[in-house]
DNA sequence: AACCCTCTCAACCGCCCAGCG
DNA sequence: CCGCTGGGCGGTTGAGAGGGT
């Protein structure tokens, strides 16, 4: 697209990544696991930059990605988590089972950054600001979208705290959520068994039963390569039996706005949401 | 049908931090 | 303490899709 070569290589492949360097990424991640970046593409066999071999693996070929619409809830969530966080993508993603901070991110600047201009409190990203002419589009994220009729209320400006490097990115760490960050979890949830996982290449597909995900495109090209009860789930917390995690998150959130006991409450409460 | 314009999102860049020797 | 390296994050870009004229 038009830029110096990622990492002062040059020679390596850039731009969009090709099926057969997705199976080659999956295949060597399913066998050596995850990290060693800028030594993976040579090792896999890739002309790529250890970073975009990284970022690929993070938001588009994990097992436990979520595709597909972003649910009112969610968007709901992201509105409240972002007042607290600003534009901390990863934070937010990680209360976000499944969603990438990539896509959280792109998601905030179409839609909702969009949709909160119209609010009186801008919110606290920086992006230019996207023209308001509307535009239906056909993607796999259609689904109607109450809170584009009716605007939600302005998110109240609130303290933004230092930002803190997350080490253990995206789909972590506290049971505060619905961990629905499993495919079985994600499709059980929506009693959809077997579902096609709505993603622009429709190559992971829940079977259903074990809750594994494999590349159904890529296995008719190579069944051998990539078999789906051999991608490592990455199932880091036990599932929350609790639903309303996110309204428990938003009574607890407006209970500090109503102590009106300053920032030093909201700062802990948004530090507590950075386990 | 053809062109133009807008929107979406995958991919990239640059910067920063943590860990290690 | 310092420099190096790997990894992660937020901001930005631009190709492609699709609606409008």
């Amino acid at each position: 697209m038009g830029r110096a070569p990622c990492c002062s290589k040059v020679g390596l492949r850039r731009g969009p990544w090709t099926a057969r360097e997705d199976r080659l990424l999956v295949s060597y991640i399913q066998g050596h696991g995850e990290g060693h970046w800028r030594s993976l593409p040579k090792r896999a066999g890739l002309l790529r930059c250890g970073k975009s071999c990284r970022l690929r693996w993070m938001n588009y070929l994990r097992p436990d990605i979520k595709r597909g619409n972003i649910t009112p809830d969610e968007e709901d969530l992201i509105i409240r988590l972002h007042s607290l966080l600003g534009n901390r993508w990863s934070l937010i993603a990680g209360r976000l089972p499944g969603r990438t901070d990539n896509e959280i991110k792109n998601y905030w600047n179409t839609h909702l950054g969009k949709r909160l201009l119209t609010q009186p409190t801008p919110p606290h990203n920086t992006r230019k600001k996207p023209s308001q002419k509307k535009r239906k589009k056909s993607k796999p994220n259609p689904t109607p979208d109450p809170a584009e009729e009716e605007a939600p209320p302005a998110p109240p400006k609130l303290h933004i705290p230092k930002p803190i490097r997350v080490t253990s990115l995206s789909l972590p760490t506290n049971d505060s959520f619905d961990q629905c960050n499993t495919f079985s979890t994600v499709c059980s949830s929506q009693g959809k068994d077997a579902e096609v996982i709505q993603a622009p290449w429709s190559r992971y597909v829940n079977d259903g039963e074990n809750g594994t995900g494999f590349l159904s495109a890529y296995d008719n090209e190579d069944q051998g390569l990539v078999n789906g009860s051999d991608v490592e789930r990455h199932s880091r917390v036990p599932a929350s039996e609790d639903d309303n995690d996110f309204d428990k998150i938003y009574e607890e959130y407006l209970q500090i706005l109503k102590t009106n006991e300053g920032e030093a409450q909201l700062e802990s409460f948004a530090e507590s949401l950075l386990i």
